[in-house]
RNA sequence: GGGUAGGUUGAGCAGGUGGUGAGCUCCGCUGACUGUAGAUCAGCCGUCUUCGACUGUGGGGGUUCGAUUCCCUCCCUGCCCA
């Protein structure tokens, strides 16, 4: 059976970093590229023509919300999570793997599967991974994943195997209940940041038929240095493997760095939306707490260097004065520009990997979006 | 003018019938956030030399070992009556 996905991808002559497209039923991807994560059929404060306008690709969406509400099978019945969020690129599902550790305190897990105590109402809710294929073949996502286990990756390594093996099980057991073949299914490896486990979980995922390989269970707690070294072990364990490799849950803007010179193809991360619900812009000059006193005056634009919507039209002061009013604007303003700012970043590394302007682009983003500079704003347009 | 209810840290309150009022909610300040139970959460929010100490219950006076509490007086605010 021929995939319903297809990826092609060239090296480059930074590290395993490559540059790619990937081709779903829905549309084309641009590699390395990025996810915003629309949990509820909706990236919070969003609209798909915002979408569309800050570059996004292809959105994520989640198994277990939706399947909790409105459920999948009045998305189903409404022809499909595409139709249903009138969002016609690509769609990826995560499959619920995400909340076995987020709402780990509601939820049991043994072999067969998982059973939460809905976080809506409290009634039990099952989710094992033919379930999981189920309820993504029912929404109809271009990419399913696979039911995985993850946990704390710096837990003590037998307790991270119980998780790892289970994953591997959950995959066969995945891979064996689809019936939809206009549905990519990818694989997820975990092994927490133990690099012989991590190893082995790589060696049982990609011996699967899977559409494409993703890499879990990191950023959730482990440092930096681990973050680095496990996708390093990840990707010496792939080696020419040619599917297209997903890092899930990444990431900062220097994180992406660190990871496409691993050879990550695909991200996705709800830091720069959430984030921004928060009142915290990434921008060319670091990041932004719009919610400090110092913006209140500042005519200048957000990030003198972009040109998303917030930045063409409006003032920091606007901005500062939007969240502390609590003024739905200012979610929408600050996730547009977020998105913008995260989808450009990837497409200048794209670009950057080709022109040889990888490396002053790194060293730029981590002098931003490292501590000492984290939160320096200050720039030629605030001193005027 | 008479009556009545009040006056507590930026705002709004709680409490306190003689022995520790710095307690709450807003506002404000700062930080966090990585496959979204998150437009959320955490810390701070009188002063200081901040693991502690000091000051603070409208002003003044009195009683008392000790007063936010009891007494006198004045000021201010709301309401009712004239």
């Amino acid at each position: 059976m021929s995939s319903p996905i297809g990826f092609t991808a060239r090296p480059t002559s930074i590290g395993r970093a490559r540059i790619g497209i990937l081709a779903t039923p829905h549309g084309s991807v641009d590699t390395p590229g990025f996810m915003p994560v629309g949990t509820q059929a909706t990236v919070k404060s969003l609209s798909p023509g915002d979408l569309r306008t800050v570059g996004a690709q292809i959105i994520l969406a989640n198994t277990y919300h939706l399947s909790l509400r409105p459920g999948h099978e009045r998305i189903a019945r409404l022809g499909g999570l595409h139709r249903f969020m009138s969002w016609d690129g690509p769609i990826l599902t995560d499959s619920g793997g995400f909340q076995v550790f987020s709402l780990a305190h509601l939820g049991q897990v043994d072999d067969d599967g998982v059973t939460f105590a809905s976080h809506l109402d409290g009634s039990p809710q099952r989710l094992t991974p033919e379930r999981a294929i189920e309820i993504q073949e029912a929404l109809g996502s271009d990419i399913a994943m696979a039911l995985d286990q993850l946990v704390d990756g710096t837990l003590p390594v037998a307790e991270v195997r119980v998780a790892m093996d289970r994953t591997h099980r959950w995959a066969e057991r995945c891979l064996a209940a689809r019936s939809r073949h206009d549905q990519a299914l990818f694989g997820i490896v975990q092994g927490g940041v133990d690099p012989a486990l991590r190893r082995e979980s790589v060696a049982a995922i990609a011996a699967l038929p899977f559409d494409g390989l993703a890499i879990g269970g990191l950023s959730v707690g482990e440092s930096k240095d681990d973050l680095a070294a496990t996708l390093e072990v990840v990707a010496g364990a792939l080696g020419d493997d040619p599917r297209v490799r997903y890092l899930m849950g990444v990431g900062s803007p220097p994180d992406f760095f660190t990871a496409v010179e691993h050879g990550v193809d695909l991200f996705d991360c709800v830091l720069p939306t959430r984030v921004a619900r928060n009142g915290q812009l990434w921008t060319s000059v670091g990041r932004l707490n719009l919610r400090n006193a110092r913006h209140l005056d500042d005519p200048a634009p957000p990030d003198p260097a972009c040109s998303c919507e917030a930045c063409t039209n409006h003032s920091r002061a606007y901005l500062a004065h939007l969240f502390r009013a609590e003024e739905l604007l200012a979610y929408r303003l600050a996730s547009v520009h977020n998105l913008t700012y995260t989808l450009g970043l990837m497409r200048g590394i794209r670009t950057a990997l080709d022109d040889g302007a990888y490396g002053a682009l790194r060293e730029a983003v981590r002098a931003q979006y490292t501590s000492a500079g984290a939160r320096t704003d200050k720039s030629a347009v605030t001193d005027r």
